[in-house]
DNA sequence: CCTATCAACTTTCATATTGCAAGTGACTTC
DNA sequence: GAAGTCACTTGCAATATGAAAGTTGATAGG
């Protein structure tokens, strides 16, 4: 499930999971409520398919997403955090507002993103937490 | 001083400072106290000396990082993190807290970095913040 | 039927990044 | 003056990334 780590070191082992140009962009896309594949395609960061293939897939070995198919004939897929991956909602908000003060012309948060908690984007197992999508509103 | 963006979002602007394998291994260790060169090549992770050296150049390039004289004949450097660099601690603390969480067998956080916060690690022109040194008690 | 399109990838190949090892130059120590 | 230390730099192989085209399974239209 787990690559090979560099060290114990916490930071470096998130590193070794997530340290790439693209693992945080793909996920905060998902905490942003695109959770199909050509929704994750057509960003304006313009990731290539293959890259997104790659990391969609690394992402859910290490746990961090779902894939599931909402459809049969033919077979479509969806791709949803864990609670693991809920759980990267304050590196992802840190980054952030560190990016927001320290790189001029930057977007700003919305609310949804700034002011959000982690559970709220972790469906729990068995209930509709889709109904509770705080970027619906 | 800034690369060229790959869009104005927050999060993938700062990727594209500090998403590599290693630019926020070598923050971190700047972090933990080690400011000259082999101090910082020396670490349990194995980095290599030029992608050290390169990863210091752009972290101040970026204005993370500062290198500074300690002595001359022979002229050796020390490098020290910018109110920029310190202000990414709560992104390594919540890195962290994510690893220790998700991740088993890592090592605990030391107070110093659990509790810090980023104003002890930079010291205010012309003061000798080093005194403060929150590692060195 | 035949062509077209769409979704979700996969493949190919060129370019860029990373990693290992060895080398360099300024100075210090034996 | 030979050897060692420090802070890099260079060369080159291995790996990762990127752009574009191809593939597969299905539905839609003429």
């Amino acid at each position: 499930m787990y690559p090979q780590f560099r060290s114990p070191c916490p930071v470096a082992s998130a590193l070794d999971l997530v340290g790439d140009k693209w693992s945080l962009v793909v996920l905060r896309t998902i905490f942003a409520g695109r959770h199909r594949y050509n929704e994750l395609a057509d960003i304006t960061e313009k990731i290539s398919t293959n890259i997104l293939a790659d990391r969609l897939a690394r992402l859910e070995e290490y746990g961090l997403i779902t894939k599931r198919a909402y459809q049969h004939n033919p077979e479509r897929f969806e791709y949803h955090l864990t609670e693991r991956g809920a759980d990267f909602l304050p590196v992802l908000q840190q980054l952030a507002i560190w990016a927001r003060e320290h790189i001029p012309d930057r977007w700003s948060l919305p609310g949804w993103f700034a002011e959000g908690t982690a559970r709220q984007f972790y469906p729990e197992p068995g209930t509709e937490g889709a109904a509770l999508n705080p970027r619906a509103g």
